[in-house]
DNA sequence: GCTTGCCCTAGAGTGCTGTCTAGGGTTTAG
DNA sequence: CTAAACCCTAGACAGCACTCTAGGGCAAGC
């Protein structure tokens, strides 16, 4: 049983553009055509398809894709590469895991002010603050409002 | 005191172009210019550029973090509209953190089979099982060696 | 007054990842 | 035999976020 473009693109998600863009990458080079040229989509193909999504959605270039797929292409020869290059994969999206998470906690310091009772009171200040600034270095006042007391 | 564009691009990581670039994107029209038409940025406006990119390190997209700058050059009365957005967009990130530590967990799963002592027999296995799946539907084998024992 | 090292704008170019179009072949049901 | 619904390729186009170039202004030191 083999499966066509078309159903592929239903159980993957992925546009049909998209999977000939792939193939087209080389990220698909597993991928049989039959007598009319057609793909013919294999579930060991469809295995691979999911990886090759896994390391799409973690962020991996398309170009590194076709590097792994490569490896994979090559056989058992090859797993140690394929290990080193996942290792240094998952470094570099925990990595990134970590510093959205940071600039995420810096959002809900933002979200906290906003949430405040004094949220009025607060942003008033600030504003009078950079207001400030501005004024005390001869610049323009870009705000729509001028809030400066005394 | 203020700072030039280069200053603010050393203290910010952001490159000169970017800044430039953010800055025709609308995303710091707090951003005023001396005599000169030189841009003089005050401490106030790097709090707001730091804010502008914990938003794009989260995946923000410009068009959205010009809205959200545009709430803040309002004032205080767009304190609402302010939380709404942030609130949404803390959503959407925490739902993309989640699908990649999702796939993360697949790539590990592959880690834990070429780390395995049996990784050569497994992945052999996996390729037995797709050239045989190829062998099957008539289709040529695309895989580097031949590996079929009957 | 001239060189050096900044600054500016407008607009072209780049890299990546798709998405779509044009032109054409195949398969199946009526 | 033909219409509908698939499939194919090559290549154009798009969206995003920069990155760079050309052409020119300003400010400080020699």
């Amino acid at each position: 049983m083999t499966y066509s473009i078309k159903e592929v693109s239903e159980k993957t998600g992925l546009s049909i553009y998209t999977l000939r863009f792939y193939d087209k990458q080389g990220l698909l080079p597993f991928v049989a055509r039959n007598s009319s040229g057609y793909r013919a989509f294999t579930d060991g193909d469809l295995s691979l398809i999911h990886t090759i999504n896994c390391l799409k959605n973690t962020g991996m270039k398309i170009k590194a894709i076709r590097q792994y797929i490569d490896y994979v292409m090559q056989g058992p020869a090859t797993i140690k590469q394929r290990e080193t290059m996942l290792l240094a994969h998952r470094k570099t999206v925990e990595a990134e895991q970590r510093k959205i998470a940071e600039n995420l906690q810096e959002i809900d310091y933002k979200l906290n002010v906003y949430q405040s009772p004094d949220a009025v009171a607060t942003v008033t200040k600030e504003q009078q603050f950079v207001q400030q600034e501005k004024l005390v270095n001869q610049l323009p006042n870009p705000y729509a409002q001028t809030i400066l007391s005394k």
